[in-house]
DNA sequence: GAGTGGTCTAGACCACACA
DNA sequence: GTGTGGTCTAGACCACTCG
């Protein structure tokens, strides 16, 4: 990327910064190589370590790259496509889903989801789930399940103190029993609670994609789930042709 | 607010004045009230102005601030939930849809694209939109369409020289003459590049939501739209119900 | 212990909006 | 002109990984 000094142009230096190590990083270097550490580029570029910085988290934001404290700055790989067909018409914990349950508790929701929920601040069922790639985890997911939503729990004799995976397995299957009459979703930026970002091995505050899905049945919501997908690492496919997908791919 | 001093904790200030501000925002301030300058919330907070401001950013990066300079520090409204149907079959550009035409090119397209094209690295058109809400631009578009998917245009006399919004018109027009076979979308954070950036009314690098289009017909890529959405203010709204859409909505 | 990225400071100057 | 947020500097120390 050579020892290139910058020039004086109308644009921030950290922008300029950007567009030079992108550019290095396609001609120059393989997904994995790791870069100089951060005090030896901001030498070189004559810039100091924070501005250097900038570029770098802009890098980051855009999947171009990896940073680990201890480690160093890697080259990332391209974004995994992650489905998330709204096509496919089938409840959370449906056979061949790709989540793992981890755990279950019985708490009031957010604001936001029991107004979804249309139930004010009543307890529901919030079962953890975890989305693996590749072994790495990509996402966390909060569902919230409204105990009128599965009826047939409250009948299985000591399911109601534990309060571990098999509570949320149990949860999951009761709501197969009903049928999905459609599901709506959004898509928006967030950034990382504190206990997701330790599930997906990031920092706090770090770039999230909040993936928001309202499981509809019987006239009314029977569900909510709130899904955490790493920004830097996943796209978020929303295939509906039986194909191979061209986006999905790198 | 009050003038609280920091406590020593665990985690980093940053994230701790984060988690402060944002409790004073939904006890404290309505949308659209002026916050303190950031030199006197800093002096509040006992920290340096670069640490306040990485509390501020990430406010910001979850729709809760906006920060203009030259003006202050306010209060952000809810997200806008911003229709993106990938059931409703329709080319771009069909009667009722929200985006304006701003012009037409014939370029090279990046090369992700042309892959999803199919078509190496042949021009192709390339049509410019907006699209507004509440006469805010929210989002850009660069819409690219092989000549071959459009044969009725090149019959059209004087369009051929035409780089204008006329011929992007035109464009879109003969698009709808094909039979959409389906469509497959992805959504991934970027950030915005300058020419975006200033449409968006936003800073170079800007964190937007690109939502990438590929609209297939007669077996193969039609079309592929790159819309770029300002990550800020927008939410991304998969709707499949016909009913009022309860997560749209705030 | 050495080396990495992450946090934090206390300044400076700049670009922009608005009166 | 005044006040705002945006950029940039040159340091310091901390938390983490790894040999």
């Amino acid at each position: 990327m050579g020892t290139t000094q910058l020039e004086t142009v109308p644009e921030p230096k950290y922008w300029h910064l950007r567009t030079v190590l992108s550019n290095a990083l396609d001609s120059e270097f393989e997904v994995g190589e790791i870069l100089p550490n951060e005090r030896e580029l901001a030498a070189r570029f004559g810039v100091a370590r924070a501005t250097l910085r900038q570029a770098l988290e802009q890098l980051e934001l855009e999947g171009r790259l990896q940073r680990r404290r201890g480690v160093g700055t890697t080259v990332a790989p391209p974004r995994v496509g992650v489905e998330v067909n709204p096509t496919r018409h089938s409840w959370p914990g449906a056979p061949g889903d790709a989540w793992q349950t981890e755990g279950c508790a019985e708490d009031v929701p957010p604001a936001v989801v029991g107004r979804a929920l249309g139930r004010g601040d009543e307890k529901v069922y919030t079962v953890h789930r975890v989305r693996t790639v590749h072994g790495q985890p990509v996402a966390t997911e909060l569902l919230y399940v409204p105990p009128a939503s599965v009826p047939g729990l409250s009948g299985i004799a000591g399911l109601e103190t534990d309060a571990g995976v098999a509570r949320g397995r149990a949860v999951l299957r009761e709501l197969q029993r009903l049928e999905l009459g459609g599901q709506e979703r959004t898509v928006e930026l967030g950034s990382a609670r504190a206990e997701d970002a330790k599930r997906l091995d990031r920092l706090p505050g770090a770039p999230v994609l909040v993936l928001t899905t309202r499981y509809l049945a019987a006239g009314g919501t029977a569900a909510v789930a709130v899904s955490t997908y790493r920004a830097d690492t996943c796209r978020l496919t929303f295939g509906e042709s039986a194909g191979t997908g061209l986006l999905a791919a790198g």
